[in-house]
RNA sequence: GGUGUCGUAGCUCAGUUGGUAGAGCAACGGACUGAAAAUCCGUGUGUCACUGGUUCAAUUCCAGUCGACACCA
């Protein structure tokens, strides 16, 4: 797992588990009992326009701990994994100036596995270029990319998801961008980072979460979802409303389903999420797993880590 | 009470001129390097209501039972 050689005494935290399983109340806790803060690695709860369906901490939640990257985004404003990689480090350094340990706490794998490993440097996507690929795509479909990639950089193209548009179209960028095969430039290698990482996942019985995932949207609901996606409708093509608990509520609006039937869209677009995160943290046995009911516990394993 | 239709996967339903069955959705498993709450890939999980009968063989045909629905009383 993690055998650092040098040990800085400064520890990164990460809470990371599948979505509405409690993560939020479980990192309060612990970033009270050590007088830390907490940066989200929540890629929707950037957003300050998306409140009510990515399920932010509460305003109360908000004034008992420090929470970093919790709304300071505009659904307008581009960001992307390498951005906030070089922004949490950067609040880090920072952090670390004040605090052993600090917490990172959120659902999104990739972003808490770019903190924690890195990501290679690769320039940052040319609006104008994107939108070009993409037009080829539409019009002409995946069969086009895939021989445009054959061609690019035949090594990628055999270990690709073939399949899958958004893989081709980004592996096609960074070609055309760098003049430089994509496959080439991929180092797979871990970034050093000057502090300790210690992973803790939460999980629940598969029937548990579900139930829990249920009673979330039902109260997203009553707390004004429709009402808050609805004055995101002019937004709609953005990136950022791309989510869960928001195209459903499109759909809705479009009269394509009725709100019963958008709700229980919602449910089980976000068990499948809930799915796809635990596959993701499953792929490496780097956490340790604790329901979120162990705070004692964790709490415990944590004190013996850290002091 | 009578007549008719139906009972097959978690749900909605196909189907088998008799050789133990398959679609959609749900579910389950997986992948993942600047869109990641995104995007993509894979997998049928079943006493064919129950009990008998006919048959080498019944989910399929026959009888009865139970249940659902419709119509008639």
């Amino acid at each position: 797992m993690h055998t650092p050689l040098i040990n800085s005494g400064k520890y990164l935290v990460v809470i990371a588990g599948p979505t509405a399983v409690g993560k939020t109340g479980v990192a309060i806790e612990l970033a009270k009992a050590w007088n830390s803060e907490i940066i989200s690695a929540d890629s929707r709860q950037f957003y300050r326009e998306m409140s009510i369906g990515t399920a932010k901490p509460d305003e109360n939640q908000l004034n008992k701990i420090k929470h970093h990257f919790v709304g300071q985004l505009s659904v307008h404003h581009y960001y992307n994994v390498s951005k906030f990689e070089n922004e949490a480090l950067n609040l880090l350094k920072g952090l670390f100036t004040k605090h052993d340990v600090v917490f990172l706490v959120g659902g999104s794998g990739l972003y808490i596995d770019a903190v924690c490993k890195g990501i290679d440097d690769f320039p940052d996507p040319a609006p104008e270029l994107r939108n070009y690929l993409k037009g080829i795509y539409l019009d002409e479909g995946i069969t086009r990319l895939q021989e445009m990639l054959l061609q690019k950089d035949p090594e990628y193209f055999e270990t690709v998801d073939i399949n899958n548009p958004n893989r081709l179209l980004r592996a096609l960028e960074v070609c055309h961008t760098t003049g430089k095969k994509f496959s080439e430039q991929r180092s797979n290698k871990l970034k050093p980072r000057d502090f300790q990482i210690i992973k803790i996942g939460l999980n629940l019985l598969r029937p548990e979460l579900f139930s829990r995932i249920g009673m979330r949207v039902d109260q997203m609901i009553e707390n004004g979802l429709v009402d808050e996606v609805k004055s995101l409708l002019p937004f709609r093509h953005l990136n950022a409303l791309n989510t869960v608990g928001y195209k459903e509520i499109f759909d809705f609006m479009d009269s394509k389903i009725t709100l019963h039937q958008a709700i229980m869209n919602i449910k089980t677009n976000t068990r499948r999420y809930a799915k796809r995160q635990l596959t993701w943290f499953n792929r490496t046995d780097e956490y340790t797993w604790y329901e979120p009911s162990q705070i004692n516990e964790i709490t415990s394993y944590l004190a013996n880590i850290c002091r």
